[in-house]
DNA sequence: CGCAAAAAATAACAGCGTTCCGATACGCTG
DNA sequence: CAGCGTATCGGAACGCTGTTATTTTTTGCG
């Protein structure tokens, strides 16, 4: 009845795969469509017909950048220590920043400027702070995190790592600075800031 | 000797003036020299003798944004208490984020792709925290907070408002969530986090 | 075998930042 | 006062972008 298709699923990973190299080595800004096309041996057309608009390609890459992230958080080890635990989700967080920071300012900081990332993506993206939620309800549940509603220390945890990031990648951090130490610290500070009075005697040095 | 510039002073204000505004209105992606030179009722010329370039423009507006932003973080009126007086400085930082979200974006999320600001406008960001560093450094001093370098809890005071701004204007706040309280909350419980032991008597329920 | 329909590639469109170039308008000089 | 030199300006042009329309190609079925 018709000429079969040849954008299909192999084209698609292609292209997925050969943007995230353009964004990953020059920047959002780099990711044209017409490069990529070229680049992939193919038209621009095959854009349009796999993923609609560069909005909609950018989707499918910041559904990927969370699906790693999810895997990296999902599998950090936990001790039962919330404020190591907390320390250690946050290290995670950081070490997938670092690994592809330019993926990393798709998927929190906006970085390509008509995008907006559809409802299912977005749930991914909710979902993948679940680990987090789960340490501080059982804190708090335990008495050891004072009994604040647990979308607020959520909020502030996830704030102080994702600020941190933000200003590691950014450039914002002073010169010969101890990144990894100042982060460390300032996440456990952070934590224990939410440390129930009885449970607060031990503070980092 | 020749003919008399009329791209001047008045021009350039005028012009810093309509980008800002084109800017709050509809994000830094509605910013366009053309768009921007007919508003102002003169060509695209006079931005490129005016300023040299669209980062060159968005560097002014950086500036601008700093100064502004300076004035309140310096004009924040203090206690002495250092705990309550990062509080301070945080909310006085939201404020300003929340008085002109673009703004913040050019300033501290490199919401323009190209833009990189000058040597002049990074000194006088970096100037504008200052304060904050000041109530550190006393509040070590006078053995409030744990003796470590200053500048890891400056960039753990900037992270975590900076991280909850982000969060906020992002939109990745949870629904019904009450953001000046929680963030006063997560403000207090971090800077609590650097008290000494000591000292770390009173947290907030 | 030819026809209709589906898919892919090419070309076109509107907009962008930037640069070039001809037109313009002034001050100095003769 | 006329005319020239020159600094300045505005419009047009260049190369790029994302997107859309059009044309070409390819295929299976009657």
């Amino acid at each position: 009845m018709a000429r079969p298709r040849t954008h299909d699923e192999a084209l698609r990973l292609k292209l997925l795969d050969r943007a995230g190299e353009l964004i990953a080595a020059d920047g959002p800004k780099a990711l044209s469509l017409r490069k990529l096309a070229a680049d992939a041996g193919t038209s621009t057309t095959a854009v349009y017909s796999l993923f609609g608009s560069k909005p909609d390609l950018v989707n499918a890459l910041y559904t990927e950048g969370f699906r790693r992230f999810g895997a990296r958080m999902a599998g950090t080890p936990l001790t039962g220590d919330a404020v190591e635990d907390l320390v250690a989700l946050g290290s995670a967080y950081r070490a997938s920043a670092l690994a592809d920071p330019n993926l990393y300012g798709i998927m929190f900081t906006k970085s390509v400027p008509g995008f907006e990332p559809n409802e299912d993506a977005e749930e991914l993206a909710r979902e993948t702070l679940k680990p987090l939620e789960r340490i501080i309800r059982r804190a708090i549940a335990d008495g050891v995190f004072v009994d604040v509603p647990p979308e607020t220390i959520a909020v502030g945890c996830w704030a102080i790592v994702h600020g941190l990031v933000s200003l590691e990648l950014t450039g914002n951090l002073p010169e010969e600075f101890d990144v990894t130490g100042a982060y460390e610290a300032a996440l456990r500070a952070n934590a224990s800031g939410w440390l129930r009075p009885q449970n607060s005697g031990s503070i980092p040095s």
